[in-house]
DNA sequence: TTTGTATGCTTGCATTTTGCAAGTGAAGCG
DNA sequence: CGCTTCACTTGCAAAATGCAAGCATACAAA
């Protein structure tokens, strides 16, 4: 995708604004996950070919990186950068969003009221999550 | 689109996760934009019939609402609902993010800097321009 | 050594969505 | 009445997606 202006929405969408981008980058963030197989099984159920295209695109964009796995060659270890950490707060008040707006939302109301009322705390616990 | 989980994160995309349901919202928001015709000459320049499809899914999604412009009845009149309105923290964390990585950004230091040192006030900003 | 399994990823192909250009009908203007 | 403006709609080619199957590598068990 080409940039199609200097708007910074704009910016945003022609990389992640797709069905699928934030989704592995919420899987990364929030669920412990780093291996293809393991984004595959989401149940959003995204197809191989469009989790291989976005892995590669995500990775061209430097907001993750692969590295082979070293107890298993044939695994390789998707991370976020510093870039892909950065998109936390968009993360967070999307949950927010959601959260208030979707009456069946896997979002806990106690997990809003974080984001709201307790965020850099919240903030350094997910991130450091990561670091295990 | 039908609802594919009960992710927060999959909420959002379900409803605004395409290249350009963000980018009308961002015009309501920030542009004072709210006729079909100012859409369109938005200089990313988006299709008619993917305008005509976005807008008519943003009503649906009670994000936006139309009206019958009153001086000519041609016309309609798109606003932001209170939904649409609360995308606001979303849009402002996705600018931040923009300015900090995109080195040609249209977005200045000075509101990057807002929007993490005075948001409140900015928010207000916003959204008082809104009801003008 | 062979056979099987798990892994990340590619391929082929039908379906869906998008992009582009042109067209449509309703309202307002002169 | 014709002409313009407005918000769309339509037709069609091109691109993206969804689905099922296949593939190459690495490791493991027989």
């Amino acid at each position: 995708m080409k940039k199609r202006s200097n708007c910074p929405i704009s910016y945003l969408l022609d990389i992640v604004g797709d069905k699928w981008s934030l989704l592995i980058v919420r899987d990364l963030m929030f669920k412990g996950k780093c291996f293809y197989r393991e984004f595959l099984e989401s149940e959003e159920g995204m197809a191989t070919n469009i989790l291989a295209d976005r892995l590669k695109r995500l990775e061209e964009e430097k907001i993750i990186v692969s590295k082979p796995y070293p107890e298993n060659r044939t695994r390789k270890v998707y991370t976020l950068t510093k870039k892909g950490k950065d998109l936390l707060p968009i993360l967070l008040e999307i949950i927010a969003w959601s959260g208030t707006y979707d009456r069946k939302s896997g979002a806990t109301k106690e997990y809003v009221h974080r984001i709201c009322n307790d965020r850099e705390k919240l903030m350094a616990e997910v991130l450091d999550n990561l670091s295990e």
